[in-house]
DNA sequence: GCCAGACTATTAACATGTTAAGTAATATTG
DNA sequence: CAATATTACTTAACATGTTAATAGTCTGGC
């Protein structure tokens, strides 16, 4: 029953909002991760920084977003921080100055070494509890979405 | 090729992250519904709140965060901001002083049913490029996961 | 070589995410 | 019933999300 909001205005029940599901999911699978994060010191999205540097080696600023899903306003202050910490390096591109090309350096690397561990673990945790063909179908589902949704601009 | 990162440290691809792939999900969904969220001047978050009170009536702080996916702290500073802008009112409970009732406003009211018809419509398009009966299943899945990743503590 | 326009990264401003600490009201225990 | 613990909400501090504006840099036409 509800509170007569149904009247003039065809709107779909909140609980079938897709925004809403996917955040829910994201949040209820974040869970997993956070307590590990915070015992080594760095949030969520400085971790996707370390983990995209340590599997593409050096890369441009801009790829580095798109990698990780960041905008380049909230990339920016996280390599000024990283890179204050020694976690990462900054060195302009030789062909285009108006580039920055960013690395991994060794303490990033030493310390997402020393975390994967823990985040392997809480995959296994996952894909127990949800089931492995399960999880490797959500994947291709999810990426179905993103491909149907992209825009034609791209 | 990797980059010389597969010695002695076992880690999937990150390709395969479970909350990458979730971002990136969401944010080519909420993609779809920012231009109408910035034409009327509301954020993701307070259209949440908006959406769930107009749904649910007159309910706890408590109550509505867990139902809009907020941590207590944010959501207490949205609905400051919320009620200093008359789109929510704000009052003690009754029964217990500690707790705080949340209502829309009529401000808020006219707000959400001038905007809802451009949010249906994002919802179609989607439905359209992406499968209604794939959408559907997609919506279990997210639920399953959910549920499948709940601590057992709760 | 010069210049208007496009591109890359950063900064600014405001809103939210996240964790810890604080405040007031209620519930519990001895 | 008084001391204590618990609960609900808020505030604080730092990091990120989001949009707009800024500062260098490059490119192509002239």
């Amino acid at each position: 029953m509800s509170h007569g909001n149904d009247a003039g205005v065809p709107m779909r029940d909140f609980s079938r909002s897709l925004p809403m599901a996917l955040l829910r999911a994201r949040e209820a699978v974040m869970d997993r991760f956070r307590p590990s994060l915070r015992d080594f010191g760095v949030t969520e999205q400085q971790w996707r920084v370390l983990r995209a540097l340590y599997d593409r080696g050096e890369v441009e600023t801009g790829t580095l977003a798109r990698l990780c899903c960041l905008l380049t306003p909230s990339l920016s202050r996280i390599l000024k921080h990283l890179e204050a910490t020694g976690l990462v390096a900054r060195r302009p591109a030789p062909s285009d100055q108006r580039r920055t090309l960013v690395a991994i350096a060794p303490a990033g690397r030493a310390l997402l070494e020393r975390r994967a561990p823990y985040s392997e673990a809480q995959y296994r945790a996952i894909e127990e509890a949800f089931g492995k063909e399960r999880t490797a179908a959500l994947y291709e589902t999810l990426e179905d979405l993103h491909n149907a949704l992209q825009n034609p601009k791209s």
